[in-house]
DNA sequence: CCCCCCCC
């Protein structure tokens, strides 16, 4: 005897208190996973107080269990240990280096009269309903008495071995139907491995030993990575001073190419981060081996990486844990591993949209949403004279709040709204721009349709009742004009509410369909002077005179001026449409429309007869106009959206309820 | 060896 196990050491480790070396005494363990990858085992371990069964060995100490060293009841010292949250929140300790301190013989046999130890009691914070967790089942059905028997059909932990959270989705036995998820972390879900019912190591004869993983005998080649003898070890592991090591590992993001041109030279480089059930670690590529590797690596896709440079990470730049980071070079291999086994999920904790309110700002958290609108893609140029392409979107959840999320760049390009898709997004930062909002960063992952739960339950929600609620946004939208919200009103409320007839210019907007366009005088010829838009005086000298520039020009700019009378289920409206949004409705530029109108007739007319009957929303300024002492308001079309057809049946709805009372 | 996280 004589050895004295670490009393609330298991506490202390899931409460991630600093613990030099515990004692612990092993009450059982299993094998809980087969299959290509290498075996794992899973323990579980008494501090004499608390007993918990979610540890787990790491495979550079599987020779332990394999050669019947770790045995139950034998006393171990754990040396090195790390400690996981799964997407469920429940903890699992992964023995990273441990030692033998007294056979199971010696110890004779369970010491003291350990009661259960229940992670998920220790409502962590981050265990938010909306995680991508799958339920947490009750601690009985998972945590069994101490006769833990060799035998048991206990679940393995999840997220490490069996159904991963993905998997267990309802993906398959839904009716519904989804698009599938581009560039998904989740796409290749794991595959569900019944756990093998391995027999147990019986109990051995053999007297104390040190174990170290360096020391570990070779593995079995299930454990080594393909066309290598080097060790597969764990991310969290990784350091400058090991020379041979493999790595198996999921993507789960990965940057776009980017260039760099300063004093020390130029090149290229992308980035992606990878996970293990260990932790997380950065890997960047440059120039040859971008070319090599950027195709290869696909997010949510498991490899083998071994042979890069570890360096000291930039926490400047590195949000990750890991204290370093690695860099491919010319011998760095990377090779896809089909076997997902052992390797978590991308894990996301979706915080509600109402719940964004409570964040603090610049909070970096992930969110999904039905997104409702997207603007156009659009080019900004920043502060450094930068330009980059932007867009933003404006998602709901189940909790009707709706806020809006910024992509840049390639994310914003690739972008398409169309269909009211499920946006997922990982590691958005929260901002406080229009109260408060959303942006993506370069380390974000952005998910369109994800197979996720959370997508497939938002998706029922939003296509049943979500899309008629009168949601409100915690991004206040900064709508051109006065008001920040946008004055939705019939054509019939325009006239019987008087808007614009007072001082102010009047804004709203209503949703409408062309009933008539006056081709008639649309055109005009204006000055080509960039800025100047005034009609010009034709000479009939070949030269064109602007009033406004005093100048003479030999050439002119066609300018569109329309009007046109819309029509809703109530009343109608003449309106006037400028350049822009003439172009919008009409589908054509004002140049073609002037080379249409000068040389083919009947195609110019079928412009018009193409865009009657046409329904879009309107946003509008509605003015007073005094003209020849004669008033009368104006309305001023300031831009022209297309119908989102579920937006067309919900304001139809309120109209019709509004004629009703 | 990069290191940009932006705009209204």
């Amino acid at each position: 005897m004589g050895v004295i196990l670490t009393q609330g050491a298991i506490e202390a480790l899931l409460k991630g208190s600093l613990m030099s070396n515990p004692v612990l005494q092993l009450l059982n363990l299993r094998q809980v996973s087969n299959g290509s990858g290498p075996p794992r085992f899973r323990l579980l371990m008494s501090d004499g107080q608390h007993y918990f069964t979610s540890f787990l060995l790491a495979t550079q100490l599987n020779n332990l269990p394999e050669e019947n060293l770790l045995v139950p009841n034998c006393v171990c010292m754990l040396k090195k240990t790390t400690v996981n949250t799964l997407s469920d929140g429940r903890r699992v300790v992964v023995v990273m280096d441990m030692e033998i301190l007294q056979s199971a013989e010696e110890t004779g046999g369970k010491i003291g009269n350990p009661t259960p130890y229940n992670t998920v009691d220790m409502s962590s914070p981050q265990q938010s309903a909306s995680s991508t967790s799958v339920p947490v089942s009750p601690p009985s059905a998972e945590v069994p008495g101490p006769s833990y028997k060799n035998t048991s059909t206990l679940s393995p932990p999840r997220g490490f071995t069996g159904k991963s959270p993905m998997k267990a989705s309802p993906m398959k036995s839904s009716p519904m139907k989804f698009s599938p998820m581009k560039a998904s972390p989740m796409a290749s879900p794991m595959k569900a491995s019944p756990m093998k019912a391995s027999p147990m190591a019986s109990p051995m004869k053999a007297s104390p030993m040190k174990f170290s993983p360096m020391k570990a005998s070779p593995m079995k080649a299930t454990s080594t990575s393909p066309g290598s003898s080097t060790k597969v070890i764990p991310i969290a592991i990784l350091n400058p001073y090991q020379s041979k090591w493999t790595v198996r590992a999921r993507v789960t993001s990965k940057s776009s190419i980017r260039t760099w041109s300063n004093s020390r030279g130029e090149g290229k480089l992308f980035s992606f981060e990878i996970v293990d059930e260990s932790g997380e670690i950065k890997i960047t590529a440059f120039n040859k081996e971008v070319d090599k590797f950027f195709s290869l690596v696909e997010q949510g896709k498991v490899y083998y990486i071994t042979k890069a440079t570890l360096k000291v990470a930039n926490k400047q730049y590195n949000t990750l844990k890991h204290n370093y980071e690695m860099t491919l070079h010319a011998q760095s291999s990377i090779v896809p591993c089909d076997d997902n086994q052992g390797i978590p999920a991308v894990h996301c904790d979706f915080v509600p949209i109402a719940e964004l309110e409570n964040r603090d700002k610049d909070a970096i958290i992930d969110v999904i949403g039905v997104c409702k609108s997207a603007e156009d893609v659009s080019r900004i140029t920043t502060k450094t004279s930068r330009e980059v392409s932007k867009r933003a979107l404006d998602i709901i959840d189940t909790t009707g709040k709706v806020v809006t999320v910024t992509l840049w760049g390639e994310e914003a390009e690739k972008f398409d709204g169309s269909g009211e898709p499920v946006v997922a997004i990982k590691g958005a930062r929260l901002s406080d721009f229009g109260g408060i909002s959303l942006s993506a960063l370069f380390s974000s992952t952005v998910m369109v349709n994800p197979d996720i739960p959370e997508a497939f339950s938002l998706r029922a929600w939003y296509d049943q009742r979500g899309y008629a609620l009168d949601s409100q946004s915690l991004t206040e939208t900064r709508s051109v004009g006065s008001g920040a919200k946008v004055n939705w009103k019939t054509l019939s409320d325009v006239k019987n509410e008087q808007l614009g007839q007072a001082e102010k210019t009047d804004y709203f907007s209503c949703m409408a369909t062309v009933i008539y366009t006056r081709k008639e005088n649309c055109l005009y010829q204006a000055c080509p002077s960039a800025d100047c838009n005034k009609k010009v005086i034709d000479q009939q000298n070949g030269l064109y005179r602007c009033e406004k520039c005093n100048q003479e020009f030999p050439n002119f700019k066609y300018r569109l001026l329309l009007s046109a009378n819309l029509a809703d289920f109530g009343d109608n409206q003449w309106v006037t449409c400028f350049q822009e949004t003439a172009e919008v409705l009409l589908g054509h530029s004002a140049e073609t429309l002037g080379q249409l109108r000068d040389t083919d007739e009947a195609a110019f007319d079928e412009v018009f007869q193409k865009t009657n009957f046409t329904t879009h929303i309107f946003r509008n300024k509605v003015k007073l106009e005094t003209y020849n002492d004669e008033s009368r308001v104006k309305v001023t079309v300031m831009e022209v959206q297309p119908v989102n057809h579920r937006e067309y049946s919900r304001r139809l709805l309120s109209n019709i309820r509004k004629l009703a009372r």
